[in-house]
DNA sequence: GCCAGACTAG
DNA sequence: CTAGTCTGGC
């Protein structure tokens, strides 16, 4: 089972490279992040003539996340809330989650908060998303042992995956905190697919549209998957794809594909 | 002599265009409308690198008028006060006029107000500026008698300057007290250079970008270059380009050269 | 309807 | 730097 991640900074701008992507590139599941669009103008059509199911969970202008399967999904929830029934509903008025199962593995989709800077409100919101997470993974693991966990998680676990230019101390997408929030949710049973196959740096699924970042190559790793046990023994790849972000009006961020 | 007039509708978005015209067709001025840029953002450094001077009058978001020469103008002065002393202030917070003497010629660059709808706020301002316009040419009468008006009036003055699709009766930009309030402008001894060598209708210089109205040629001849006497005998051709109509991402206005 | 700039977010 | 929306002009 191939499994692809694309944070694509707007599917509408970005959809002749998605699509010209998804044919040069076979998926069963592709995962969507800041799809930028509402349910009602999300291009289906576009992925249904490819073959493809598109389940989608969008709003105006931010975030938005989407997967596009080559098989129908079944069990498909949209937010945290469809499975933390308690959780206040404003956690979900953000479009960040959505979750099916392929083949019997759960395949859960996210656009983890940026958090702007540290301190901030949107860095302490970042912080209480990822411990909701957390209990959210929790539960789907009572119900499922296989989870493919993906997306742009908006951290860097390691020094390592981010390029040496950047002063890393109290960094967003790096600070102690946003790194210890991310290891208590894969501590849960989780394991990075990439590591598994590679150790080394200037791997980078990530680069600032500023500064000719790409072309230094100053990016990070922040577009991760996560895989639980058995799932992590059976895989066979995990590689990112950085020729998308060679294109003409790319998306800031290039797929990274895991394969099981 | 040859002179220019171009409303770019962004001297920012059609930077290379302008750039572009200027090296395929040689002016002593180029008179710019609608340059909708603040002075300190004006892009003087590519017109400066081709050789010419800018002299620029320009506000945030709207209007914004400048004169772009191959050699440097004498007496530039920017909006109606430094003419009308005793005017209010306020007539100057608009940009739209700026002039200046080349080998001895006064060339007065305006933008005057679209005035939206006949009988609104903004179309009283339009017929009361045209009032002023007519006291500030002539006290530069006094001054000099050899002038080049010329710029967007907003205005065609004959129906003949106007695509048959239009109902014209009553329309802004033909209705009868414009075409009075700018042939009370022109009475002061100006005469159109267009209509000296060009009789036919169907010579438009700004067609709507709506509707496909360029590919219709449903347009209208609102841009003009108007003349002192002994300028207008010695006037050579005039004539519009509409060629950068053609392009991508065009201006809706097309330049209208006068050569004397 | 089509375009431009300001603004906000990343 | 590059999206989206919003506003305003024509």
């Amino acid at each position: 089972m191939k499994i692809a991640t694309w944070n694509v900074n707007s599917v509408r701008t970005r959809l002749e490279q998605i699509i010209n992507w998804l044919t040069e590139n076979y998926v069963d599941v592709l995962c969507l992040q800041e799809t930028k669009v509402i349910d009602h103008d999300f291009p289906r059509i576009a992925f249904e003539s490819l073959g493809y199911y598109p389940y989608i969970s969008g709003q105006k202008s931010y975030n938005g996340v989407a997967l596009i399967s080559r098989q129908p999904l079944t069990d498909v929830n949209i937010g945290f809330g469809s499975i933390l029934p308690d959780l206040a509903s404003s956690w979900d008025e953000q479009k960040r989650v959505i979750s099916g199962i392929f083949e019997g593995v759960r395949i859960v989709n996210l656009y983890v908060p940026n958090g702007s800077s540290i301190g901030s409100e949107k860095y302490e919101y970042k912080l209480s998303w990822l411990k909701i997470l957390r209990e959210y993974l929790q539960t789907l693991l009572l119900l499922n042992p296989d989870i493919s966990l993906c997306g742009d998680f908006n951290i860097a676990l390691e020094d390592i995956d981010i390029n040496s230019q950047v002063k890393i101390a109290n960094h967003i997408m790096a600070s102690e905190q946003e790194r210890q929030a991310l290891k208590d949710v894969i501590s849960l049973g989780f394991a990075d697919a990439f590591r598994k196959f590679n150790s080394a740096g200037e791997n980078y699924s990530w680069w600032d549209y500023r500064t000719a970042a790409f072309k230094r190559n100053l990016g990070w790793r922040i577009d991760h998957h996560y895989l639980t046990p058995s799932l992590y023994e059976r895989a066979q790849s995990c590689i990112i794809d950085i020729e998308p972000r060679k294109l003409v009006q790319p998306s800031d961020h290039t797929p990274v594909i895991v394969e099981f």
